[in-house]
DNA sequence: GTCGTTGATGTTATGATATAACAATGGAGT
DNA sequence: ACTCCATTGTTATATCATAACATCAACGAC
């Protein structure tokens, strides 16, 4: 389980690594990465922690992109339906993957102080609860995993 | 992993016996199962589905109890801090907790289609996101483990 | 007993998150 | 040039949640 912690690291080069990931990904599926969308992604990628999707707007609206919260959830939708982003149901935020071009079930460590976000992959839940699931007969569209929580550093300053 | 599914079972046994586990569970820890937490668990209970917060407020509104927001969510909160009910992040509802008694990291089996929930107990994902979080140093509070799709009953009427 | 503390409830108002609905635009393919 | 269809713009509204403060009842200290 590789995670992408806590720790500093150089965000300008996995932004725009991230964002090359992207627009081939958009290439190859024929998926359209306009600049309201490309905007979004590289918004949630630098302030790498979980927004909302208000936060976002506040970004278009400072930009004079849209301001209307439509334009926010649309860009959000398109960005978790592609899996460039993932919603964190336990903040009602928004977050950049960290594990571009993995086709992943995502499983987070949430700091409720800062929102700062750790993605692991995970197959262990999707084992489990997939063993489950096919006892009962149910059938999963989508998998939540997260651990909400202290991080490190505002353990620290607690 | 015992899941309690989505088979059809005796409802009015498991609300009195659930009921009464409450009321001990009360008495030995000094909490008050005061009579509109009592009834909040008692409608979570008898829908043996998450329900919305305004969804139960309906119900009190219906019984003249207090039919205001905060009402709903204190109950809720009782609820859910003394583990008689989960909230179900995916949905933003509620459910009235399947495995009373039991100390448990619930994972659940969401309809996105007729919100029934079946509640399976977990310690797949605690084992592995709890590893990942020791390792990075991270301070869990709270685990969400939730597969959203479809009940074998909805997949058929589809 | 009565006083003060504490926790529960009632109530108003507001904040935060999300979507419905429809109009306008603009590019891709023919 | 035209049509189709996805995207974007915009208004309005639905849905989920909490802040803040008043009231009230239970209970222990004295």
């Amino acid at each position: 389980m590789a995670a992408i912690g806590f720790d500093p690291h150089d965000h300008s080069a996995c932004i725009s690594s991230t964002l090359r990931q992207a627009e081939t990904y958009c290439a190859e599926h024929k998926l359209k990465l306009t600049p309201i969308r490309r905007r979004a992604l590289e918004i949630l990628l630098a302030e790498h922690r979980a927004l909302g999707a208000y936060d976002l707007l506040s970004h278009f609206a400072a930009e004079g992109l849209g301001s209307a919260p439509p334009v926010a959830y649309r860009a959000l939708d398109f960005l978790t339906s592609a899996g460039f982003a993932h919603k964190i149901e336990g903040l009602n935020a928004y977050i950049a993957c960290a594990h571009l071009g993995s086709d992943h079930a995502p499983a987070f460590l949430i700091c409720t102080a800062c929102k700062s976000v750790a993605e692991a992959e995970t197959e262990a839940s999707d084992g489990r609860l997939g063993a489950a699931a096919r006892a009962a007969g149910f059938q999963i569209d989508r998998i939540v995993v997260e651990a909400l929580g202290l991080c490190p550093t505002c353990q620290d300053a607690a």
